[in-house]
DNA sequence: TCAATACTTTTTCTCGAGATTTTTAAAAAC
DNA sequence: GTTTTTAAAAATCTCGAGAAAAAGTATTGA
């Protein structure tokens, strides 16, 4: 954390001003959308062709990634893209419910009208995107709301380390929920849940919103949880 | 979480298998220990020669250190150490109390009798320290058994995103205790305080044993924050 | 047929040099 | 005297090639 440096935290980040940046953005958004699958080995010497860069740029991009646990290095044996499992994602899920309910109620105690400004804007323009969403597979853009959405709900919170870690969960959470959606095994009305959670945030009720939180967080856990496991490795691939 | 790779959670590492983990190394400690100030400018041409390796080894070492945060970087301008301030260290006195009780209650509840044992003989590790500390001047065992009895307390916390998290924060907190101790502006009983943290540990009892690490971790942070400002400025130049 | 060894291929790791960009300093203009 | 322009210096960023290690393949021996 400490700054919206290279790695994280780049919420409303400018141009990549480097070759490494754009390798590490591209690099980041083919793992979290699962182009380089999970377990995966980052061969440096065929990589750099495919994005454009030399070898020591794409190490160190590949070294970025580190701090966002979206790759691993072992010793003299190269890079790989970070595994998952379902245990991991249950981690994620509940370190994620307890750092984020607590930062939404600091963000609820501490937020001021601007705050519900940026609240009301941030819930009509993920609606907009959801109503689109229904035909269409264009996933980008409400992918993009939806994180700022719950950015915003929790911007008010004045503790950067926690908004630090969890924007590091949500990155790790997303590369999951892209199944929870694509597949919808349990359905849900999730432009409910978001305007239930807006309403009680907006009313400063922190318990109710928590409790709806809370709940939104783990039914995604729970959605990927009852996919059948033949369909999940197929994506899942160690 | 994700692995013990080449950053993190290197609590039982071995020997690093490569330059880019030596310098990594050496820069985290130079840059705990204070050798290199917060905020300092780090010039890859310059300490490249210092810690004996080429520039893109340097580099890489350096992108290594932004997941600890105790690096960062900003587009086409280099790195910097990470600045501290008093507000920062707060921030991670609140998040560290928060993320470690929670981690120390579920240890309390699923540790076994190894685990137990583990506690017992780390404790009395550092016990040992603490005696032979009192004279000398040296500072680097005690600090090292200190971490080790914090982390085998929450050993049995089965959530290795929480432990990967406490790991940052507790490398974190390090750069500012080491102030705390080195001047000791409040007296306190730092061997009675893991003694009783220990005792209720044993015994089971969550509550006691969280509510004497919270007071822990807070107390050193009252610690810093009694220091004279322009004693700390000495340290902490920006 | 299987295991161990030696060899080849691939990949990682490392370095130094060149191209951009930023920073610093000096000179010129207002 | 202050600001702007211009030029020099320093630092960052980037790349490709060479050394070290790992992975894979073939050969040899039981």
């Amino acid at each position: 954390m400490a700054n919206n440096s290279t790695s994280n935290g780049d919420s409303l980040m400018s141009e990549p001003k480097t070759l490494v940046e754009s390798a590490y953005r591209a690099l980041r958004r083919d793992i979290i959308e699962g182009h380089l699958a999970p377990g995966e080995k980052l061969r440096v010497e065929h990589l750099k062709d495919d994005y454009g860069v030399g070898a020591g740029t794409l190490r160190e991009a590949l070294s970025l990634l580190i701090s966002d646990a979206l790759v691993v290095s072992q010793g003299q044996r190269g890079f790989r893209v970070a595994p998952v499992s379902l245990e991991d994602f249950e981690d994620i899920t509940q370190t994620r419910v307890m750092l984020e309910c607590e930062a939404l109620r600091q963000s609820i105690t501490m937020g001021d009208d601007a705050w519900e400004g940026d609240l009301l804007a941030a819930f009509h323009r993920l609606a907009k995107a959801e109503e689109k969403r229904i035909g269409t597979d264009d996933r980008e853009e409400w992918e993009e709301r939806n994180r700022i959405f719950h950015e915003v709900l929790i911007a008010a919170c004045p503790s950067r380390w926690l908004k630090h870690f969890l924007s590091i969960l949500y990155q790790q959470a997303e590369r999951y929920r892209r199944l929870s959606l694509y597949l919808q095994p349990i359905p849900r009305d999730i432009h409910a849940e978001h305007e239930a959670l807006m309403q009680a945030a907006m009313a400063r009720d922190a318990d109710k919103a928590t409790a709806i939180l809370g709940e939104h967080i783990r039914l995604t856990f729970r959605s990927v949880q009852s996919i059948p496991k033949d369909q999940l490795n197929e994506k899942l691939a160690a």
